[in-house]
DNA sequence: GCCAACGTTGGC
DNA sequence: GCCAACGTTGGC
């Protein structure tokens, strides 16, 4: 079981859209290091926490866990999508994607500025916090994420699993 | 909208 | 394999 934080921005698709969708192909991951991630590393059940970004104030909105094994992002062949590649061919795909399904939202959002209040406590090492960190997909350790969820408001970390 | 910090591309 | 140019991310 690994933990993950994914992020996404909510003027796109938020914590909401997210809700409303029970289940959603993560597409559009055209970054290397989140792709092998996804792909060596995310078992289905594992958790992640929905990060917003690129909104005010950006933070953590809820938890999603992963519902599918890795497979070829569709968009990479699909001409009309923003995150069509041309040099990806259908059979030997350059991006993969994982399915996510929503969890629960924060009962508190916890806002970048209270992560980073950790940053040298609870939370120290959080990849997150490091400068210039711009992974969408980045792993997670187990204590920061229970910290994080606590932080938010949900007490029993443990009933996510289920 | 700015810009720092990256990541990718492509010429050499 | 180096590195300059360019594109993107994401906080502010």
């Amino acid at each position: 079981m690994n933990y993950w934080l994914i992020k996404s921005e909510p003027d796109v698709f938020g914590i909401e859209e997210m809700k409303a969708a029970g289940t959603e192909p993560w597409d559009g991951i055209r970054n290397y290091q989140a792709r092998n991630f996804m792909r060596d590393e995310m078992e289905i059940g594992d958790l992640a926490l929905f990060y917003h970004s690129n909104t005010k104030p950006p933070g953590v909105a809820g938890v999603v866990k992963v519902a599918s094994k890795c497979y070829p992002d569709p968009t990479q062949f699909d001409k009309k999508s923003k995150y069509y590649d041309e040099k990806s061919k259908e059979d030997n795909p350059r991006w993969l994607l994982v399915d996510f399904e929503f969890v629960c939202e924060m009962p508190k959002y916890v806002s970048l500025d209270e992560l980073k209040s950790e940053a040298e406590g609870k939370l120290e090492g959080m990849l997150t916090l490091r400068k210039g960190n711009r992974l969408s997909v980045m792993p997670l350790e187990k204590k920061h994420f229970t910290v994080v969820c606590k932080m938010g408001g949900i007490q029993k970390v443990t009933d996510l699993d289920k």
